[in-house]
DNA sequence: CGTTGTCGAGAGCACTGCTCTCGTTTGTCC
DNA sequence: GGACAAACGAGAGCAGTGCTCTCGACAACG
């Protein structure tokens, strides 16, 4: 309850996340060093133990955060779209949000989907956070359902007994053809960002957004069908 | 000519990239140290300059024959399908081959299409390199293109230079429309062995090798369409 | 045979994450 | 209000990293 020594301890932990994502943003995640960090905060380097037991653990709070980011950034993308029933323009915005996302937070993208950092394992209490950006892909896909869709793709058997678990999971009426498709979209657009975002079209595509566009709208003709 | 010398240093050098290539199947790939390779090497961890005039150059190098083998290994893959006309299996074959190549060398797959290293940006020197494993994909829509088949997936206009320069390059008679259907299914063949192998599909799909068939049948009846 | 260039050893620099100790400051309980 | 415990920052230190420099031993070439 008592503010001072609380609020000077959330600002401090505030100002090093914030001084973590700059770090990162200018020099790549795996160059997080909490000892620059104390130095631009004006500590020294033992000091930032106070309030991160180690570097790993500060990892886990900015994966959880950038998590949370990326997943707002997609929601709000979905959200713009009026007709709630234009599940093509939905889809569309959900991806486009995505990718945009991934564009202005280039080290972020990297700290969630490149290579694990090290000798850093995710822990549990990314998990969570982890699939908060898909729940607007399962969003579309169920308000599809309810809106009397039915998905005829082919579902591989050894999928049922995942999607059955899924279902119960995520608590929403979808089912497995669509759960399908919608996984399958999902590869292709990650797959498409971390093309992109990673390098592997310099001097191969030079128009990474219109490739981009034709993955969108190739899953927009299969979503809705 | 004078061998004693240079096959000593031949020798050297191949054993630095092999002890290389162990650590970081060991113990991940920005974990690789220098001094760790001397030590094994029973070397000072000076010599080692003598070899590599720098970290980010033994990265490079095994990034190049980390290609070369994913490359060699998804050649493989359509190779082994007899009836040359038969393009779905082709497809099949040579997206399955990557997936297990993969999964058979996951730090090798980290070190190409994860993110980049702290510091290191990719050299001109891997760029060749980079393209080799997609070569496979390319000569089976050539001669798909041979045998007669016209894809008339919609091209998006902005891509249609790149697709004109890339045509060049390649020195092949693919439309754009074929090469647009073979990037898309590229991307989603990249995109789920990328959720798989960087642990994005943990406690969502258990059975990530049927998600991956999913994957490539669709792509297979986009491609052979 | 002498010169030249290659190679490995060793010391050292600047950096990293992390641990431990030691005063100082802050909040709490009597 | 005073005693006590917890929180905090400073500082030194350990083991590790990439990399540079110098020095002595050896091989290759004229």
């Amino acid at each position: 309850m008592t503010g001072v020594r609380e609020r000077a301890r959330a600002a401090t932990t505030a100002e090093i996340l914030r001084l973590a994502r700059a770090q990162m943003a200018a020099e790549g995640a795996s160059a997080l060093s909490l000892r620059a960090i104390a130095r631009d905060l004006g500590m020294v380097s033992s000091a930032i133990y106070r309030y991160f037991p180690s570097r790993d653990d500060l990892l886990t709070v900015l994966i959880i955060e950038s998590y949370e980011r990326l997943g707002a950034a997609v929601d709000a993308g979905d959200a713009k779209v009026r007709r709630r029933t234009d599940f093509r323009g939905r889809w569309r915005a959900a991806a486009h949000a995505l990718r945009a996302w991934a564009i202005d937070h280039p080290s972020e993208w990297a700290l969630l989907f490149g290579t694990p950092v090290p000798g850093y394992a995710a822990p549990e209490a990314t998990i969570p956070a982890a699939t908060r950006y898909t729940t607007v892909l399962i969003s579309i896909l169920t308000d599809m359902a309810a809106a009397g869709h039915v998905h005829r793709t082919a579902v591989p058997k050894v999928l049922r007994s995942d999607l059955a678990r899924l279902r119960g999971q995520l608590d929403t009426e979808v089912s497995d053809a669509a759960l399908t498709v919608g996984m399958n979209a999902w590869a292709a657009v990650m797959g498409a960002v971390n093309l992109e975002l990673f390098g592997h079209l310099h001097n191969v595509v030079n128009q990474p957004g219109a490739l981009f566009d034709a993955v969108v709208e190739q899953h927009a003709a299969l979503i809705t069908t």
